[in-house]
DNA sequence: GGGCTTACTGTCAATATGACAGTAAGCCTA
DNA sequence: TAGGCTTACTGTCATATTGACAGTAAGCCC
């Protein structure tokens, strides 16, 4: 390690959030569109630099979550996902990201205008696609985050954190198939999903409505960790993790 | 966000590494008594500043590796552990740091002596121990390392890079044995670990000494995902993941 | 050749999974 | 109020995987 005159490069930091939540069955992001250059126009994913010296990572994380999508810290989903540091990743200098992500209930159509009113949710895989072109390394940032959902599916009660406080097996079932692309059998799954222990516990003799018969509810439970895991029908998605 | 006079606030960049391998049958960790203040004495993860303006994350990761442990590039597992960046994780100002958990193949018995020659390895469970404190949060980063690795071993081929270029099945269950805490049973563990194609391939018709009968080499196969997973008995851990 | 050590090969019961079919309970319409 | 429609559940059976356990194989040492 180098002595005393030297001084260690400095950069900045930002953060950046993958907010996933699951709208008319679909996996959705929540993507901004830039006001500012670079990538004036350009949708991005939410983020932004340190608000001061002292602020705490996961604080930052959850300010900006506040401030672009109207999102408190409670019944939200988040956990860190990755640093980004690619030197020519920003042309303002060297801006290093630390990624979070960030799994939101069901929300309501609208999106919340608290700040950035110019926030939409839109389908990952158009979000994706060839041609809206995320900002940055953004579009590497955001398959890595649905990359990292699709694996804790597997292993963790993840998916209750795309529902709201109360849902039922059928929902429950719809965040697996949407995150994983992929159908479901719904007896087997009810099979699997109440053998769990712990995974959803019955809230209340309670019911709701749709078309045919009523459905039990259901809550999160105190098991995070299922085991075994859920399994996974071949995806569409095989790759080695980070 | 600030429109024009604002100016983000800048941090130090660290890089620390989580090394991790296999000697005596236990879990080791790399280890640096650090020479300078601040910690001066105690001991740390290698890791260190970023070189240069533009030095990418895992070239700075493997510089560590290199200059810190004398491991090359090759024959060694690397990827992303998380950051940290706690406001006031390092006394001399805003360091945020980018961890990296690298695992590397048995070495020989002394530590190589490219660099920091004050680097030693240690057992995980002495280095968590309460007497040894770790400077900064490394402890904290040391047990993220510890539960990524364990996590990895269900599901991917990382056990192999505790291994040398060819290795028994018996090397290879030592591997599981270590990381997990566990005992595992040699006959399931055969059958399992054979069962999963591309997982290890023969390697040569060859054989090894030790006491008795010898027994074949392996390779690591093509398989980088085990599936269905290797199932860990009831750890001594059980933590929800980051 | 006997005894020791480590390496492997098999068997069987318990468990989890995948594939299907049938019943239950609402609402709607006639 | 009796279908008929829709969604919610409950069961069954063949198959795959796991966990537990015992026996054979192949070296070395004496």
């Amino acid at each position: 390690m180098p002595d005393d005159r030297w001084v260690p490069p400095t950069v900045l930091l930002a953060v950046d959030l993958v907010i996933l939540t699951l709208r008319q069955s679909r996996l959705q992001v929540l993507l901004i569109q830039r006001g500012i250059e670079p990538y004036r126009g350009a949708l991005a994913l939410p983020g932004g630099f340190l608000s001061h010296d002292k602020e705490d990572l996961s604080a930052a994380a959850h300010r900006e979550l506040s401030e672009e999508a109207g999102l408190g810290p409670d019944e939200l989903h988040l956990e860190q996902l990755g640093f980004y540091g690619a030197p020519e990743r920003d042309p303002r200098g060297r801006v290093v990201s630390a990624a979070y992500l960030a799994v939101a209930p069901r929300l309501p159509e609208p999106v919340p205008g608290t700040d950035a009113s110019r926030a939409c949710w839109m389908p990952v895989t158009q979000a994706l696609a060839g041609e809206s072109n995320l900002a940055f390394d953004h579009a590497e940032i955001l398959t890595d985050g649905i990359h990292r959902a699709r694996e804790k599916l597997e292993r963790s009660a993840l998916a209750t954190a795309f529902c709201g406080p109360t849902f039922t097996i059928s929902e429950l079932q719809d965040v697996y198939e949407a995150v994983w692309g992929v159908t479901l059998d719904a007896r087997n799954f009810y099979r699997k999903v109440q053998s769990v222990d712990g995974f959803i516990v019955a809230a209340g003799p309670t019911r709701k409505n749709v078309g045919g018969r009523p459905a039990r509810l259901f809550r999160p439970g105190p098991r995070t960790i299922l085991h075994p895991p859920m399994s996974r029908p071949q995806g569409p998605t095989s790759q080695e993790a980070t």
